[in-house]
DNA sequence: AGCACGCCGACT
DNA sequence: GTCGGCGTGCTC
């Protein structure tokens, strides 16, 4: 019985993705389980794989069996292998994908491929470039070989017998680990021993003082601060017996060094009480439920949340927290750690692998009942869920743009469902989508209208920046602006100023010729960057030093246009120079923590001023915070992509609510070209509801969600026409196997996607609105099947995004 | 992915 | 005739 197992196999490609069956040797039999990494034979090579099933029978014969686990306990519990089989259905990846996905990447596999000398053959066969290597060691990395000979004369001479070939799994989490020196048995008998013993060593003598003091479990380094090089006396003093080695797994705890305010639950305003109980009673009757939770900036979800992971922790149960990049919001790591303590763990990306691990391990062996993070926290490996929630719900953050392209708000409701819990979704500007369900009473509709500590939601100001223009005003600052940064100066009061661009100038032009400089890879223009007078692109990175000649015309009347944080930077250093910037976009946040010092720094009243791009708008809470100043609204705006107004209402507001939120009122001057638009108009207004029903009259005209489903194809590759060549075959498959202009469906395209080109590939798309389509998944997977081969020999991407969030 | 098998052209 | 190019198909 269950002599057979199912096994997923980490080879990345359509054909392989189904379960392999593999026997499961006799010495394993009692220790492998479902869930667990395995290393099995595949082709002629061992490559790793997921467990995902047993069996008696197997309808293929000659089965290999398993070489040897990878795992003591399972990775994946039954929940995440019937999660994996949900992602790989919904986003259309392959099972291996969805399963890597929901470990700490420093889990993942990664293969070394190795050569060694065949027996009876000798070093004096090997070409002289390889000898070295074969000297040092037995086992020569073959990558370290292609180095010195081609690789075609590994493959001849490994093929003629003079190698043999090796693959090896390096597991890259290494636990990290300590040897501690522990007393051996109890109390008693350590002291009947050491009477027994009679020790004459000094040092040995002063070893076991301590041990006598604390009866406790140290490492060479602890015992060397109160008795130098003690190493050798503690070995003597195993091998007496008195003490012995064990290796106890240390955990990287990234927040070790900060010590948190302790919190308790603060007493609940009126709004608040009426909004926990629905989600309490659905916590108390285990029932799956989404919560749309709607409440302004400032008016106190988190504590909502806080007190509803109190009672399902009472329940003995576990509770994920989702919240944007939270590298972003120091504030809300300590205040979970605050009120749980070390029951929390916290998952980002600012972690390092190896912290990544250490918190995950926390979560699977059920050392916290709460997990804190960003996207991927989603799949923390709980099995008693009794809470799912995800703060600022409608940060498009939560949708991964590689494979699985999947949106954590989907798996938060799978996992609640699975769970019979409360999902909770909380915004103050939620997406259209959610709330729209919530309208059709899909979702629990909860709102809170109120901030708390009474105070007011700032008063917002338009600045129509063409008539600045009309004025003699060609700074990038309003007068209005300028006076309301001047007055907060005087009493020193602080500032947040918004420019979603980052660099200097925006493009760079001849103003002989017109010539615009451009990426070599990208169909876009490159960007300026003052401090290291380079110009770079923001798509693939590429950068060069500024030319001092146009190279168009060889001019030398380049200048540089549009505003980028570091010019605005510059600017008040001329026109404010009493005051003192932080300035915070990604060029200044790129090393681990330099955020949070950014933040902290400006917290500390060490600057009168935080300019920065986007990362700025979310979750910073400064009492002194009490102007806001928006220097662009139309940068986000004039994004060719339907849910531009949207994202430009929700950055507004969300940047507004920075303002004024404790004891100071707050203001905000919104700076735009286009000072009718709505979007911006109903951020004034902070008016949610109405820019609701007028985005949605909109959406519904252009047949977009959350009216359509969007599914979005992208095929790239260097070559121009060959990539027209094949969207165009794909479309009108789709359009053969979709009704399309028929029901409700309709096929858009090809097109040439926003931005021509990438990295040096082009790209083109086409988009697919349905409301009711059951043959997509299966049409698109026939997509998918027909053009591997092309993916794979001619290096051909297509892209399959079911509701996809960006368009680009 | 990585590898064997197998069918065609250019050489000892 | 044989070596080696890379198109095709398989991996429990």
């Amino acid at each position: 019985m269950n002599r057979i197992a199912s096994v997923i196999v980490d080879v990345p490609t359509a054909q392989t993705d189904r379960s392999f069956d593999y026997l499961i040797p006799d010495e394993l039999k009692d220790n492998l389980e479902v869930g667990m990494r395995v290393i099995v034979p595949f082709g002629n090579r061992q490559v790793q794989g997921f467990v995902i099933a047993f069996k008696e029978t197997s309808t293929v014969s000659g089965l290999k069996e398993i070489i040897e686990p990878m795992d003591i306990e399972p990775v994946l519990n039954q929940e995440l292998l019937q999660l994996g089989e949900f992602l790989a259905n919904e986003t259309l990846c392959l099972k291996i994908s969805a399963y890597q996905v929901m470990l700490p990447p420093a889990l993942k596999a990664k293969y070394d491929k190795y050569i060694t000398l065949a027996k009876d053959r000798e070093i004096g066969e090997l070409p002289k470039e390889l000898e070295p290597l074969f000297l040092k060691q037995k086992k020569v990395n073959w990558k370290d070989a292609e180095k010195l000979v081609p690789s075609s004369y590994l493959y001849r001479q490994a093929r003629a017998g003079l190698f043999d070939v090796s693959y090896e799994i390096k597991n890259k989490g290494n636990k990290k680990k300590n040897i501690y020196y522990v007393p051996f048995s109890d109390q008693a008998q350590f002291l009947n021993k050491l009477n027994q013993l009679n020790l004459t060593g000094k040092k040995q003598l002063q070893v076991v003082n301590i041990y006598l003091q604390d009866f406790a479990p140290h490492t060479v380094k602890q015992i060397e601060t109160k008795v130098p090089n003690a190493r050798s006396s503690l070995n003597q003093l195993v091998s007496k017996g008195l003490l012995k080695k064990e290796e106890y797994e240390e955990y990287r705890d990234p927040y070790q060094n900060k010590k948190f305010q302790e919190t308790k639950a603060l007493p609940l305003t009126d709004e608040q009480e009426l909004v926990i109980k629905p989600i309490l009673d659905s916590i108390e009757h285990s029932t799956h439920e989404v919560f749309l939770l709607h409440g302004v900036t400032g008016s106190g979800k988190t504590e909502v949340y806080l007190q509803s992971i109190e009672k399902v922790m009472k329940n003995g149960k576990e509770a994920i927290v989702l919240v944007p990049e939270i590298s972003l919001t120091p504030q809300m790591v300590e205040r979970f750690k605050g009120r749980f303590g070390n029951k929390v763990a916290v998952l980002h990306s600012g972690l390092s692998l190896g912290e990544k691990y250490d918190e995950w391990r926390k979560i699977q062996r059920k050392e916290v009942q709460v997990v804190v993070g960003a996207r991927s926290a989603i799949f923390a490996p709980f099995e008693n869920i009794g809470i799912i929630i995800i703060d600022e719900e409608h940060e498009t953050s939560y949708k991964q743009e590689d494979n699985p392209r999947y949106h954590a708000r989907d798996v938060a409701i799978e996992r609640g469902k699975n769970h019979h819990c409360p999902v909770v979704l909380g915004s103050a500007t939620p997406s259209l989508e959610s709330f729209a369900r919530a309208q059709k009473g899909v979702y629990h509709l909860l709102t809170m209208q109120k901030r708390m500590n009474n105070s007011q939601l700032p008063v917002v100001e338009i600045v129509d920046m063409r008539e600045e223009l009309r004025t003699g005003n060609r700074s990038m600052f309003s007068t209005a602006l300028l006076e309301k940064m001047r007055l907060r100066l005087e009493r020193s009061e602080q500032i947040v100023l918004m420019l979603n661009r980052r660099g200097y100038s925006s493009f760079v032009m001849c103003r002989n010729c017109g010539y615009v400089l451009k990426c070599p890879n990208c169909d876009i223009s490159l960007t300026y960057h003052k401090v290291t007078d380079q110009v770079k692109c923001h798509y693939c990175g590429f950068e060069m030093r500024t030319p001092k000649q146009c190279p168009e015309c060889s001019s030398n009347h380049i200048r540089f246009f549009g505003t980028g944080t570091q010019k605005v930077e510059e600017e008040l250093g001329r026109i404010l120079p009493e005051a003192r910037v932080i300035r915070m976009d990604v060029d200044t946040t790129t090393r681990k923590g330099s955020h949070e010092k950014l933040l902290t720094a400006f917290q500390e009243k060490k600057a009168d001023i935080l300019l920065g791009t986007q990362m700025i708008a979310k979750g910073l809470d400064f009492p002194n915070i009490t102007l806001v100043g928006v220097l662009s609204a139309d940068s986000s705006l004039h994004i060719p992509d339907f849910r531009s107004s949207e994202r430009t209402f929700q950055l507004l507001t969300q940047v507004s609510g920075r303002a004024g939120r404790h004891e100071l009122p707050g203001e905000v001057i919104i700076q735009t070209y286009t000072p009718e638009h709505y979007s911006i108009n109903f951020a004034k207004e902070h008016d949610y509801l109405t820019f609701y029903q007028y985005e949605m009259m909109i959406r519904k005209r252009g047949q977009y969600p959350p009216f359509y489903y969007l599914a979005l194809i992208n095929v790239s590759h260097e070559n121009l026409q060959y990539t027209y060549t094949v969207i165009e075959k794909i479309t009108s498959f789709v359009r053969g196997q979709l009704a399309d202009g028929k029901g409700e469906t309709l096929i858009l395209g090809p097109a040439v996607s926003p931005i021509l080109k990438i990295k040096n590939r082009y790209r083109y798309q086409c988009l697919i609105k349905y409301k009711n389509e059951p043959n997509l998944i299966s049409t698109l997977k026939q997509v998918l099947e027909h053009f591997q081969e092309d993916q794979v020999k001619r290096g051909l991407h297509i892209s399959i995004d079911l509701n996809p969030y960006s368009m680009m």
